[in-house]
DNA sequence: TTAGCACTCATCCTTTTGGGTGATTTACTA
DNA sequence: TAGTAAATCACCCAAAAGGATGAGTGCTAA
């Protein structure tokens, strides 16, 4: 409320040792006309007391101007990489459950061996499904399978 | 400049107008007492001028006050363009330029053999980048390698 | 009921991969 | 100029992966 006020506090300011520096000028130079000029001194003091009023009332009621800048901000949001599985490849390469399993956890660079035990399963059966994996994926080595199946949206 | 002045215009009007109104009534009913009291009018007259000349300062004088709005702005980027290589990474990582040869030949699920033929050396060049580049990497197979390169995206 | 499929496991053998070590050349740097 | 790092290659050995084949079990659809 009163913010308004200080923040234009430098002119009244300004204005008020003016006014002062006059007085004091007439006051000064022109002391013994002053109890004949009354009056105008009254005056003046009315009419500053009512233009810092007036200052005063305006800044109270006036409602701050607002200008509106608006700025745009451009953000990147890598999107979320939203996995959909493609279903199309994935009967038709009619791979089993097994099947699957076993490649994904190939695709996360688990060895066989760490596969089997996961599954808990024997190595040879990891190893009987990983290269029926390999002839349905059409590859040779689990890293083509690996890469194939990535391509494919068979896994993440 | 007066544009403000316009704005505020309703208010000083009905000032003014009520001063008007005032000054009227006086004139009619204490019209006798007018002549008497010269000085009061007098001194009203400038309280009201110097009142309304400090609302009209106080206006001209308000800076407008600034309202920045940050208006968000959001594009997803294409997943397609979304491989940025991890400068970071790669350069804590250490990885030498024939390496990183090594690494993407691999994630692309060619062999030992393969890559040797590919880079013009010998099959046992390529092994000693391979064991180097699981060194760096952290990891024990090329599948982990390949996955973890993937994860920091040194290759797409 | 039987053929087919998925899943399981095994054995034998080959290829690929990985670990360890050492050596040479080249190019750049303190 | 000596030292360092990258790149090259070799040899040996072990582990992992892959290919081929056979076989047992359980479930399901023709």
């Amino acid at each position: 409320m009163f913010r308004a006020f200080f923040k234009y506090k430098l002119v009244i300011l300004y204005g008020c040792s003016l006014a002062v520096l006059l007085l004091l000028m007439r006051w000064l130079e022109l002391r013994f006309l002053i109890l004949s000029h009354t009056q105008d001194v009254y005056n003046g003091a009315i009419a500053l007391i009512f233009t810092i009023l007036g200052i005063w009332i305006a800044l109270k009621i006036a409602k701050p101007k607002k200008e509106t800048i608006i700025v745009e901000k451009t953000i990147y949001l890598q999107p979320e990489k939203e996995f959909i599985l493609n279903q199309t490849a994935l009967t038709e390469l009619n791979l089993s459950t097994r099947e699957m399993e076993v490649l994904e956890l190939m695709a996360k660079g688990m060895s066989n061996a760490e596969i089997a035990e996961k599954l808990f399963i024997s190595l040879n059966t990891i190893k009987t499904h990983s290269s029926k994996l390999y002839e349905k994926l059409e590859v040779k080595r689990r890293t083509q399978a690996v890469e194939k199946a990535r391509q494919l949206k068979l896994i993440a």
